[in-house]
DNA sequence: ATAGAGTGTGACTATTGTAGATACACATCT
DNA sequence: AGATGTGTATCTACAATAGTCACACTCTAT
């Protein structure tokens, strides 16, 4: 259980909320609750990927590269965590049996098969839409909180 | 990286290809090159899923519940491995942040509608329908090895 | 120009998840 | 009864992930 996926579409989704404005990673760490060098380190990711970007220097930060109608949550999984769906086995199959020569070829068709169609389902949803929906479960709450 | 699915599914094509014999895991473990504790785990867990069956004692062994053509890449997924597919924030995001109130949330709603599209995907596959490709490859190996 | 702020990255540690190994009670067949 | 094999618990080894610290480097602001 990987949490790269998550704190990345956070980071993400931060970004787009805080208008255009660079963000310090040691600020976004306060809302991640993590450190801010893990941080980095995913917009590091994210940066060669094309969906961040950084200002170096006093008053920098990163930004959104795109808009953020543009990034989808596709986008961030290629960016942070492709390929790691399902492992192989560790010592490799038994060559001497049938099954075991050639189950890894098999697999590997179906596998990639179902790593697009979950990449193609993330992609259905932008950072965008996500920011939307986080806000209006703000509203929602901030409703719920006044009427009590 | 788990390999708990690949694993999975070689037993599964191995008691599809073997006919009807009752496998012992020491057997099993043969092929996938591994321990016989581990294929018994596994075993168990789809057991539990009603994919295979155990015969106790001498002669016993492992057996598939129902015909292979009845058994998808997506049953054994969720027999083994359901759930694992993202892991959260690790200690939590920052819940003073709107967005680190929200995301796990509205994230929740996303992840999981990739879950279904990624189990939709692997439900198109039968262990029978990758039995034939299993048997086919080694055919194919054959009339290679015959040529040369 | 230079001080301060902030990034990018490497190295190390701690924690967690996964697999390998062993042991043993129990069920079943002969 | 004895042999065979399962199911499960426990322990160890190893791998992946996250947390922490450190530091060279870049840019901004003054």
């Amino acid at each position: 259980m990987n949490s790269r996926f998550a704190v990345a579409v956070h980071i993400l989704t931060l970004l787009e909320q805080g208008g255009g404005e660079p963000m310090t990673s040691e600020y976004v760490a306060g809302s991640v609750n993590t450190n801010p060098s893990l941080v980095r380190r995913l917009l590091g990711s994210m940066a060669r990927a094309g969906l961040t970007t950084s200002q170096f220097g006093a008053g920098g930060g990163a930004l959104l590269a795109r808009p953020a109608e543009q990034i989808t949550l596709g986008d961030v999984y290629r960016a942070v965590d492709a390929g790691d769906l399902f492992g192989m086995h560790r010592e490799g199959p038994n060559p001497a049996c049938p099954v075991g020569r050639h189950i890894q070829g098999a697999l590997e068709t179906r596998i990639d098969a179902a790593e697009r169609a979950l990449q193609a389902e993330l992609d259905r949803t932008t950072i965008a839409e996500l920011g939307r929906d986080v806000a209006s479960r703000e509203e929602r709450r901030d409703a719920l909180q006044e009427a009590c």
